[in-house]
DNA sequence: GGTGTTGTTCATGAAAAACGAATAAAACAG
DNA sequence: CTGTTTTATTCGTTTTTCATGAACAACACC
């Protein structure tokens, strides 16, 4: 079955006649002929009675007739979601811990609330697996510690973030890593962008950072600071959300460390309508 | 847009590869290639991100994607329904006034019941229009009073009536038309066969009968027969309904006037699933 | 640096679609 | 009743589209 059979049957269907319908396709009379026998033999049915040089529906092609207009406005539908670029179907977005904890939810809302029929999907991973994702083609968009420097990938900057050090309370003031040199570092996983920032922290002050002991949230990164004596790089607006925190003392770090831009990137060429419709929901714009 | 090409585009997307789709379809790699960008043609949209010899599908790939399965699904849910025959869409029933007081709907519920994904139109007409309307397509079948000879239908016999006539109460017993010749006459229009019926009774006993009145209904052709002392031919099922049917007297007539058989008739070619679940349905058989 | 992949381009053969003329059968007009 | 017109269909031909295999360039993997 293909669609231009059925909209040859659906022209001789609704104009009741071999030769109207031959020439409101613009074709001749002989090869609609051939083409709805064709389709009859393809379907093993009867879609017309042909009694006295005269066609009439049968019940089968009345049948037929109800699904050729809904396979037609399916068509329509798609060529429109594909020129016109409404926002549709899966959108997985993947994001860092700590802006999916406090930047995400409100975007969520609004977008689930703008795009209704888009299926809103988010993953959470280190900033690592998130590009492999994007790569992979398992993820959309990702925001991500930036600047990504990366060929097959575009991004914008969206959320500025000032990262600082904890210790516990009791602890002196933090000029450089040498006022922390030896003690125990709280940290996420390897692929964690924030993690190396800290190493680069330490390498600047050209002192050795102890292996980090991994944790997988910033709640018990806390709960650790504050128990063990440890150390830890965190955003600040995440550790403002976290019950705890008057438990800890709070370090400013000198520039270039104290500030981490957080960038949403996708696959060059992979901006398709459900992504644009994010960005401009994010810069206030209100809708395409 | 075709659905040999979306049947391409769906292989390709699926295997990840033109080359896998290719073996998957039996077909050669450079068809497949050509055949989808042809498709991105006609849409004028890039369905793949085209990188390092490798295809991944883009936003609008995804769209895509999305459309052609529910496209697949609605060819094969026609295809179903026109082999299956599984009943559907509109069916259109025309019956006799009486039949559709009396005996239709009971049917109808159960119809309804049954399949309720048939949208069931019922129009009731004389017996003569019911035939105009299977020959013109209007009606996919009609209970009307038989047996009809007709080259272009085919039919079932439904129901046994018996016919009676009735006169006011106070009238002596009608032996043949005799008894009754001069009356007031009351039937429905032209082209009512329970009419017709009533000239041949009239005809057997070579008396004129006088020209019927017109009624529109047998509720008021009841009321006309008590109040104007005339007479009339209607099914004894039908006036065992009638409020006020102690107030007439009800004559028996002879054979062959007092059987009439309601036959279900089609257009020859046109018993197709709606209407084999309806006689099934009728027959006692629960279902296909 | 070979050695297989991958997707694409191109020329060619095969299949399908569209055409035009001819035919038969019914509808219509005189 | 008899031409005339209109109808769907069949058949042979042309045109378009589809499918193929060989040649190629870009990449991945030893």
């Amino acid at each position: 079955m293909e669609l231009s059979q059925l909209r040859i049957f659906q022209a001789v269907a609704e104009e009741g006649s071999i030769t109207r319908a031959a020439s409101r396709l613009h074709r001749v009379p002989s090869n609609l002929s051939t083409r709805l026998k064709q389709l009859e033999e393809n379907l093993g049915v009867e879609l017309f009675l042909r009694e006295r040089q005269r066609l009439t529906l049968s019940p089968a092609g009345k049948v037929l007739l109800g699904y050729a207009e809904r396979m037609f406005a399916l068509q329509a539908e798609a060529e429109a979601a594909l020129r016109g670029g409404e926002p549709a179907g899966d959108f997985v977005i993947g994001s860092m811990f700590s802006t999916a904890a406090i930047h995400l939810p409100p975007m969520l809302v609004r977008y689930h609330r703008t795009w209704p029929s888009v299926n809103l999907q988010v993953q959470t991973a280190p900033s690592g697996e998130l590009l492999d994702g994007l790569l992979g083609g398992r993820l959309d968009a990702a925001l991500v510690d930036g600047p990504v420097e990366f060929a097959e990938l575009d991004g914008l900057p969206m959320f500025e973030e000032e990262m600082v050090l904890i210790t516990e309370a009791s602890h002196g003031p933090v000029r450089s890593a040498e006022d922390v040199a030896g003690l125990e570092v709280y940290a996420f996983r390897q692929s964690c962008s924030y993690r190396r920032r800290l190493e680069g922290w330490f390498v600047a002050s050209r002192v050795p950072m102890s292996p980090p002991m991994e944790i997988e949230s910033y709640h018990s990164m806390l709960a650790c600071v504050i128990a063990g004596g440890g150390i830890a790089l965190v955003p600040r607006s995440m550790l403002n959300s976290l019950p705890g925190r008057e438990e800890v003392r709070v370090h400013e770090l000198g520039a270039p460390f104290d500030r981490a831009t957080t960038w949403l990137m996708w696959r060059k060429g992979m901006l398709g309508a459900n992504l644009r419709a994010w960005i401009d929901l994010q810069q206030g714009r209100s809708d395409a």
